[in-house]
DNA sequence: CAGAAATAATTGAGATCACCCATCATTGTT
DNA sequence: AACAATGATGGGTGATCTCAATTATTTCTG
């Protein structure tokens, strides 16, 4: 009986937000997007935001680690360190022993920047995370810290999929 | 300080993962795509297997609520139900009283492929979901829930922005 | 030490996808 | 009857990701 043929549709449908892969995938969407939305404020992608934060972390870097560190394709990376030079956030300079590579450096406006992007980045924050108290959001950061880690472990980025499993592999 | 000029990498880099707005957004890539993979085995999109999950739930349902329940454009759900009405998944039947509208059922092989998908479906939750143990899990799931909730309610989906007034740009 | 294999940066070609607009048929409104 | 709103659809655009190939340099190996 309780079965309206052609109910209303409103979002978020319980079919799918049993899903606890369904619920962080469509969280995630909409927190990047709206982070975008923000950072884009100051002129920057969510890439560029990414780099720049390990790019004060770790100082000189290589655009090899770089793309590691962000997990993006190497050759993503050209283009976003094109862009950040052009605004002078960021600088190309001569690796001191491997003349293949660059190491990169901040400027002092990408400090500057960087420094505004924080500030964004917790707005955009409080507003995602703001039917959450402390303890939760607590919680949720170190549940998805746990995955984050766990998943990145395992997850053989799609490429590379049968290979010979001729490949050397990295080891810690 | 010890500062190593080119340090090692190592992805999920600390200075971003401090971000649960960035581990959200990482770790839901990450589930969509294996996701994703899993479902391509049954020939199935992830849209897809929202559309029949939301199907199941909600027997004769219009193409436009069936855009709203998952979230997505009306004009992608034509060709996602061109595929699955492809694969004798689902139906357009006649809407009873509006001619404009098609009226989606479910078809006998679409109730079964869903069975099999949500098989799938668990093994991928349990993939992702590995590390935490049963609370956990439901704390997660129950954390996401609220913010998934919240999150559509704010989110004045990209599109319809305000009113025509807002072309502002940034430019540099 | 020469030659081979691996690595760093880069370019460019597909492929895919989200978003948007225009169109057409139909419905609802006044 | 005229007009606005809605459902389905097609098409077009731009952004993004992935992959392959190229060049320069380094590292490995016999």
């Amino acid at each position: 009986m309780s079965e309206e043929p052609f109910s209303a549709p409103h979002t978020l449908h319980s079919a799918l937000s049993r899903n606890t892969g369904y619920l962080v995938s469509r969280v995630g969407v909409v927190a990047q997007r709206r982070f975008a939305q923000r950072m884009a404020t100051l002129g920057l992608t969510t890439r560029m935001w990414g780099v720049l934060n390990v790019l004060e972390a770790e100082q000189p870097i290589t655009q090899q680690a770089l793309a590691k560190a962000i997990e993006t394709d190497p050759s993503s990376i050209v283009a976003t360190i094109d862009q950040l030079e052009r605004d002078d956030l960021v600088q190309r300079r001569p690796h001191p022993s491997d003349r293949r590579a660059n190491a990169l450096h901040m400027t002092p406006a990408g400090e500057r920047t960087l420094r505004q992007a924080r500030k964004l980045a917790r707005e955009a924050q409080e507003e995602l995370l703001g039917p959450l108290n402390d303890d939760e959001r607590q919680q949720l950061h170190e549940l998805l810290f746990k995955l984050a880690e766990d998943a990145e472990r395992y997850d053989p980025p799609p490429l590379a999929v049968t290979e010979q499993s001729s490949k050397r592999r990295s080891r810690s």
